[in-house]
DNA sequence: AGGTCGACCTGGCAGC
DNA sequence: TGCTGCCAGGTCGACC
């Protein structure tokens, strides 16, 4: 579900409402989502209290009083609420003494839920490229890396080992803007090309950012809220739809068995 | 070694 | 109404 901008959004969301909060009670419904047993999940959260909340990639990480860190990845459907009524797709409920709730809802269950000392200890962290708004993200980056591989340049952007957060939506999106067709095979695009599309990376997330995501289907923010820069979307979702440039129709085909939604006459 | 594809799940929607 | 098939924002591991 929910890409760099959503999870931004709902970190930003709970770090205002659960800073320095103290669990008094968790409750598992679903053990499916929790990565190790239910026992000792619930034992380690006891007690504890939230110092900071902070992202990294799609995942929402949440470091306590213990120095233990409670990691959540939303993946498809997950949704992180604060005070609000619990649904069927509730897997766990968080109660804090002061009588604050955080739920965690999947439709899907895909999400996943685990406690650890160091992120080292998380593949996914070891594995995980630079953050779009890094340093180490900038122009000559993504030249040195398109002129490495030979895929199509959609199926690098969902690459996190690439860089980090961007996922089928965005991705789309940062490839209208760069007039650049999701076809072209990165080592044949050119440094100046290459260039446009780290601009619009940066651009395309900051907008989302600013309007707090898209919500396609399921995303939600802390707060329940769903986002608004769907409304700006140009291109996903849009198959068959007049191109807002030249009005000729957006496409949709499969990359890696993922859906690309773009204009065949903008993009080359 | 690098890249692609199916599996993990549930449910909404279109078409018949 | 009810059934079937398709589709969905992510990630991992198996495989080529």
């Amino acid at each position: 579900m929910p890409e760099l901008p959503e999870v931004q959004t709902i970190v930003s969301d709970l770090s205002k409402s659960l800073f320095n909060k103290t669990f008094s009670d968790v409750i598992v419904h679903d053990a499916l989502v929790l990565l190790g047993p239910k026992r000792k999940f619930i034992q380690q959260l006891a007690g504890q209290t939230i110092k900071k909340i902070i992202r990294r990639g799609k995942a929402v990480v949440i470091h306590l009083g213990s120095r233990e860190i409670l990691v959540v990845q939303l993946m498809m459907t997950g949704q992180l609420i604060f005070n609000a009524d619990s649904n069927r797709h509730t897997r766990v409920t968080f109660t804090f003494l002061d009588g604050g709730k955080l739920l965690y809802n999947d439709q899907r269950r895909f999400g996943r839920l685990q406690i650890v000392k160091n992120l080292n200890e998380i593949k996914y962290f070891n594995i995980l490229g630079p953050e779009p708004f890094s340093k180490e993200f900038n122009s000559l980056y993504v030249q040195k890396y398109f002129k490495k591989s030979a895929r199509p340049i959609k199926s690098l952007l969902l690459d996190h080992t690439f860089v980090a957060g961007i996922g089928n939506i965005y991705a789309c999106e940062i490839l209208f803007r760069s007039g650049i067709s999701p076809k072209r095979l990165t080592c044949q695009i050119s440094a100046q090309e290459a260039d446009v599309i780290y601009h619009q990376i940066i651009d395309v997330l900051e907008e989302a950012i600013k309007h707090r995501g898209s919500s396609v289907r399921n995303y939600r923010d802390g707060t329940g809220q769903k986002g608004n820069f769907n409304q700006r979307l140009a291109v996903y979702g849009r198959e068959g739809l007049d191109c807002l440039k030249c009005h000729a129709l957006i496409e949709r085909i499969a990359q890696s068995s993922r859906s690309t939604f773009y204009c065949a006459r903008c993009q080359k």
